[in-house]
DNA sequence: CTGGGGAAGGGGCCC
DNA sequence: AGGGCCCCTTCCCCA
């Protein structure tokens, strides 16, 4: 838990506030989005260590004597049969004592083993399933009679079950399915990444709204109201679980994935299954993947792939790969419009970011999803990307493919080599202009730089003898909060940084006077009516604000230094050091 | 505070 | 056009 928690503090929005990259959009002032990947694992790591305590458990599953305690929410998302039960059907009306309300209820499955019931369960609180080769039928058969579809097809895949046409299909039903079956057709036209790379996309958006949103397959087959312990064999009598697939998702979305080694390595080691104790353990991705992409017609398809970009709507956005140039084009009226031309460069959806390179606009939305789809098969570390996957291998099998040339060291990078060489040169070719101490790395001048280390915290707005040492301790704290905020940020926003203004005890409950609170982490934060946005840094300090960007951007203090230059942190060496001359000329002048 | 290792992300080039 | 591979920069962490 604390590595997902360390995790959340690194991840995606911390370092893209740090970069400036999470930007609003130009005309939605005030308005940011700020993706949490780890969000949905988090809850649902919450969830199942209260069912395993037994915490708010509203419903519990038998099986042949074996109970479980569950949550209602919890089943409704993940299984048709639940939801369906439980009236949390879109559109269904919560009905009888099994309704949507609250109530305590026992439902008995004794039809489902109770391994495969235990295996289901797991699966819905922890999106893997881990089974044994010898239950695979039966958790196969729990999944088709609790509707968890994307069970169901990963069992199929392993047992090489072929998927039929589905019999309680109803007529509209029918036609909406062949409709979706005429777009995926004319998906496949393109090539067969690309639709793979679709399904990720919406594998993504699976990945954090656990059923699709698409008219319900079967949503007749789950009576809003049913009886009050209906049991799942007449159900699944109903649907003929059996011999039928339960969905024609799996018509559509033939498996793929690790049948003919198309993917590479790298995909297939985070994506495929793996045999874990005896049993096959199904990672997230794998058991989502079967879920089709949304319904759409190819008219509907840019528009629906615009609204997914949303990311305000709690699910990290799937994204269009439409070029700037072509995204007006693709969402024109022109309905066959949808064939793409140049795509470089090409503009994230979500941080607004514009990347340069064919074909790397997905590769850098996995820094906004989270997702790893590179797994090390020695160490189980994921990966965003499988050119660090591989490298990383170079840890795991010795190799070290940069010698140096002048002795017997070796690295596993050629930057390492790179600065290795430095070392034998003797060169330091970055020096700080105020101090003029020389550093062989420039990000260890940056830091030199931004540590205020050297005379540098002489601003030009105070005096530079003061007394030395509260200038190192301010700069100190200044820097505490570990996002290195320049000396130039400091001023352009316009903030004296006086000591009391980043003082810990500033602005822990109550604005100044008497204020005592704890100063330690976990102090309470208030805010009072009467603080205005200065007031407001002033009181928490840069060194307090998780997302110290943020709050200057929802003060609307127009901070450029933020969000202005240093937005897309796109600023050259040369302009850095350009800039440090111009600071340090200056500052002479000054004198 | 500095040196070093490593991860993460972006861009260029090539296929 | 998309993906692989490589290089680079930046940042974080640790000693």
């Amino acid at each position: 838990m604390t590595q997902t928690q360390h995790r959340l503090q690194s991840t995606v929005p911390l370092s893209a506030m740090k970069a400036g990259k999470v930007a609003m959009s130009p005309g939605e002032d005030g308005l940011i989005g700020i993706p949490f990947p780890e969000h949905s694992s988090e809850i649902l790591f919450r969830l199942n260590a209260q069912r395993r305590a037994g915490l708010l458990c509203d419903l519990t599953l038998t099986s042949r004597g074996a109970r479980y305690p569950t949550h209602r929410s919890v089943m409704a998302a993940v299984s048709l049969y639940f939801r369906g039960l439980f009236g949390a059907e879109e559109g269904a009306e919560a009905g009888g004592e099994a309704g949507g309300g609250g109530g305590f209820s026992v439902c008995q499955l004794d039809c489902v083993a109770p391994d495969a019931l235990d295996a289901l369960l797991e699966f819905a609180y922890t999106a893997t399933l881990t089974i044994r080769s010898s239950g695979m039928r039966d958790v196969l058969r729990g999944a088709q009679l609790l509707g968890i579809q994307c069970v169901v097809d990963a069992c199929r895949d392993i047992l090489g079950e072929t998927a039929g046409e589905v019999e309680w299909e109803t007529g509209e039903e029918r036609v909406q399915a062949e409709r979706e079956r005429r777009v995926e057709r004319g998906m496949k036209k393109g090539s067969r990444r690309k639709i793979d790379r679709r399904r990720v996309n919406k594998v993504e958006s699976s990945h954090h709204q656990p059923l699709p949103h698409r008219p319900n397959i079967n949503t007749h087959q789950h009576p809003s109201t049913p009886p009050p312990h209906p049991s799942p064999v007449q159900d699944g009598a109903h649907s003929h679980p059996s011999t039928r697939p339960p969905s024609p998702e799996q018509d559509e979305h033939p498996p793929t994935t690790g049948q003919n080694g198309e993917r590479k390595q790298g995909r297939n080691a985070g994506r495929g299954s793996t045999a874990v104790n005896g049993g096959v353990r199904w990672p997230q991705e794998r058991l989502l993947a079967p879920h089709p992409p949304l319904p759409l017609s190819d008219d509907r398809l840019s528009e629906d792939e615009e609204e997914m970009e949303g990311v305000g709507n709690g699910g990290v956005p799937s994204f269009t790969s439409a070029p700037l140039v072509e995204q007006e084009v693709a969402t024109g009226a022109g309905g066959g419009g949808r064939k793409r031309k140049s795509q470089t460069p090409q503009q994230c959806p979500v941080c607004q970011k514009i990347i340069h390179g064919a074909g790397k606009l997905p590769r850098h939305m996995r820094t906004h999803t989270g997702e790893k789809p590179f797994e090390c098969s020695t160490c189980g570390v994921r990966f965003t990307r499988n050119d660090k996957l591989k490298i990383h291998m170079r840890k795991h099998t010795g190799e070290r493919p940069y010698p140096c040339p002048h002795c017997p060291a070796r690295f596993l990078h050629s930057y390492d080599l790179k600065n290795h060489l430095s070392l034998h040169s003797g060169a330091r070719p970055f020096e700080c202009p105020l101090c003029h101490k020389a550093f062989a790395r420039e990000d260890h001048l940056q830091r030199h730089r931004k540590g205020l280390s050297c005379l540098e915290v002489r601003t030009r707005a105070r005096p530079r003898r003061g007394p030395g040492a509260d200038h190192g301790e301010e700069g100190r704290r200044v820097r505490g909060g570990g996002r290195g905020y320049s000396p130039d940020q400091l001023e352009n926003l316009d903030l004296q940084p006086h000591a009391s203004a980043f003082h810990p005890r500033a602005g822990m409950v109550g604005l100044g006077d008497g204020a005592e609170a704890g100063a330690g982490a976990g102090g309470q934060m208030v805010f009072p009516e009467e603080a205005d946005g200065e007031q407001a840094i002033a009181l928490l300090g840069p060194h307090r604000l998780p997302y110290p960007g943020l709050l200057w951007r929802g003060l609307e203090l127009g901070v450029r230094g933020v969000e202005g230059e240093e937005a897309g942190g796109g600023h050259s060496p040369a302009l850095q050091h350009a800039r440090w001359e111009e600071e340090a000329e200056e500052d002479e002048e000054d004198e």
